[in-house]
RNA sequence: GGUUUCGUAGUUCAAUGGAUAGAAUAGGAGUUUCCUAAACUCUAGAUCCAGGUUCGAUCCCUGGCGAGACCA
């Protein structure tokens, strides 16, 4: 079955070219949904064929509503022309039959005519502190994504590329084995990331102190950052690693080992998972091939010192270092190899990076280069670039500087959640414990995770922990409660599937319920058109919303009619349905009871 | 300084170039305690500024102003 909005783009075209005798396409056609001021479902903007046709708009709409009416009257039952618009209403014997179709799957007729194979890499968190609260948004995101593309049809790949080496790793060894001690997370019975991460900080401090102390001597600000011996010690450990000492790999890979242990944590709690890991230990040499290449294809120069650049100035941008005069490579280099390697291991067709905006320019740039080097890698590459997310000032912030942990940030909203719900919902009395848990997890981790991917990836945020979990506003909340309180209506009253019979008009809020849940498989679809997750957030508080009123207004139990009643448990029981498919898209679970 | 993203109610967010710019919260006024809610109804409140493109601009273009990011 095709969309209601597809359709009425068809038969309009359809009408319109039968009447005028023109070539008008489907995508020439302009549908919105009817303003709630005016009768009508669907209406078509008849502006754009006023010139084209040389008609006014009050015969235009005429014209083609007459047609429409009378052609396809199991779709339109009636027509209205204001200014312009075309309002069409929907027959009620079209949505009970939609109804009757799909209520068993509400995905049901959504295909993918040409699916893809996508990367999508996130996360990418480098190893020597925990994730911090400001890493969510990206896993979140990466991870809603993913599964809208995989419900879209599309094959998924959901790709980590860890930064696992370099110098802030060797920072956090180098604190740890001055004042280690030997301590291990079983032996400190802390989480490995976190003490790693807590020796990455103690470097920091005593390194801020011998900068100070050598300014103290007489050192200006930029030789004492270069001359303090616990940084010399730090960059000697570099050179060890690079050169293969065994000691130091050893140390290397005993503390990355404590960290991955750590982010696996993490991420189980946080609900998300990767096909596939990348290890810039691994890949941060590739790329010196690619700009031999480059090279002898001439899209790449050397200066005379021997560093390799190209030139983008060009495309509005500037010259762009590749290898330095000693032949080292930048981290530009090595991702030009990892794009390509990538591509070597899956051949995707989309290759979709969710990193921060901050690296806007060097994702255009990376993909301008492997355009420029006629890598076949090149055209699929989407950089999934997401705003910053800012605290509102005070609370989360213990002092300046102080990043708010992953870890302690959904803790933190577990007991937020818990606080609510024993405050404000009943039925938490019959649980048992676990249950109880249970339950304050999927609203605290809901709420983080509705509240970070309602906005637009590309826009900035501000996150407020306790408005996110709101039971009334625009949360996971809200929705989680209506499809608690659906499935609540559920058990009191036993649907007879196979009972339901058209037989009387739909209310206006009945009408919109269906209208609403007719839209799911096209929201689906704009929303991994658009990687963005924020499109089914709006839908689904839509629905929700649209439900709450329905259920005040027209309880099941006062239903004129069993066929009424019978009627109104399935519309809601579809409601459930696509509400839960819609939060599972987010990463979201609901709860049947709350 | 160069490049780039963003500027919408008090606040947090919406609006493929379409109708009277929507929600949610926080206000103001009223009704109520009815199968899971301090609930329901009403009310008030916004497109940074100036030009341009056209039937029509929050959206597209140009120039300012303001915020962030990157590059140097």
């Amino acid at each position: 079955m095709q969309s209601l909005i597809k359709q009425i783009k068809a038969t309009a075209a359809i009408a319109i070219n039968h009447l005028y005798t023109t070539q008008v396409t489907e995508d020439d056609i302009q549908v919105n949904e009817t303003k709630p001021d005016f009768s009508g479902d669907y209406t078509v903007v008849l502006f754009p064929f006023v010139k084209l046709l040389c008609q006014n708009p009050a015969v235009l709409g005429k014209d083609i509503g007459d047609y429409l009416v009378h052609h396809n009257s199991d779709l339109f039952s009636a027509y209205d022309v204001v200014a312009g618009f075309l309002n069409l209403t929907v027959t009620d014997k079209y949505l009970a039959l939609f109804l009757g179709h799909t209520y068993k799957d509400p995905l049901l007729g959504m295909q993918q005519n040409s699916p893809k194979k996508v990367m999508i890499e996130y996360s990418s968190p480098n190893t020597n502190k925990p994730l911090h609260f400001g890493h969510l948004r990206n896993i979140f995101l990466g991870w809603s994504v993913s599964e809208i593309l995989k419900t879209n049809g599309h094959e998924v790949v959901k790709a980590n590329l860890v930064n696992d080496r370099g110098i802030h790793i060797c920072k956090s060894m180098i604190a740890w084995m001055r004042y280690g001690n030997n301590t291990s997370p079983e032996s400190a019975g802390i989480k490995g990331d976190h003490l790693v991460g807590d020796y990455y900080v103690r470097f920091n401090d005593q390194y801020k102190q011998e900068v100070e102390a050598l300014i103290g001597e007489g050192y200006d600000k930029e030789r004492a950052e270069k001359e303090a011996s616990i940084m010399k010690e730090a960059q000697d450990l570099l050179r060890k690693w690079e050169q293969g000492d065994p000691e130091t790999i050893n140390l290397w890979k005993k503390m990355n080992g404590w960290v991955y242990k750590g982010f696996e944590v993490t991420y189980k709690n946080l609900g998300v998972d990767f096909d596939k890991m990348y290890y810039e230990s691994d890949t941060y040499l590739l790329g010196k091939e690619l700009v031999e290449e480059g090279l002898q294809k001439a899209a790449l120069f050397r200066k005379e010192d021997g560093s390799v650049w190209i030139d983008l100035t060009a495309d509005g941008l500037d010259e762009k270092l590749l290898l330095r005069s000693d032949g080292t490579s930048v981290y530009m280099t090595q991702d030009l190899g990892t794009a390509k390697l990538k591509f070597n291991d899956f051949q995707m067709d989309q290759s979709v990076y969710v990193i921060a905006d901050e690296q806007n320019y060097h994702m255009q740039v990376l993909k301008l280069i492997l355009q420029k080097l006629q890598e076949p890698c090149a055209d699929g590459i989407y950089h999934l670039s997401y705003g910053m997310v800012e605290l509102p000032t005070g609370r989360m912030k213990s002092r300046e500087g102080t990043v708010v942990d992953a870890d302690d940030m959904l803790a933190e909203m577990i007991r937020l959640a818990q606080e609510q719900t024993e405050e404000k919902t009943t039925k938490i009395q019959e649980f048992s414990s676990e249950e109880k848990e249970q339950l304050y997890r999927m609203i605290g981790l809901g709420a983080l995770k509705f509240y970070l991917l309602r906005v637009e990836p590309k826009k900035k945020m501000v996150f407020d922990p306790k408005e996110s979990i709101d039971l009334h506003g625009f949360t996971a909340t809200f929705i989680q409660y209506a499809h608690a309180r659906i499935c609540s209506i559920l058990r009191n009253h036993e649907l007879a599937y196979g009972q339901f019979v058209v037989g009387e008009r739909l209310t206006p809020m009945e009408k919109s319920l269906i209208l609403l849940m007719e839209q799911f498989p096209g929201v689906l679809e704009n929303a991994a058109k658009d990687y963005s997750p924020a499109v089914i957030c709006n839908y689904a508080f839509r629905l929700a919303q649209t439900f709450n009123s329905f259920y005040d207004k027209h309880s099941i139990s006062k239903a004129e009619s069993e066929e009424k009643k019978q009627l109104r448990l399935m519309i809601i029981t579809m409601t459930a349905t696509i509400l839960k498919r819609a939060m599972a898209t987010l990463g979201i679970e609901v709860p049947e009871k709350m």
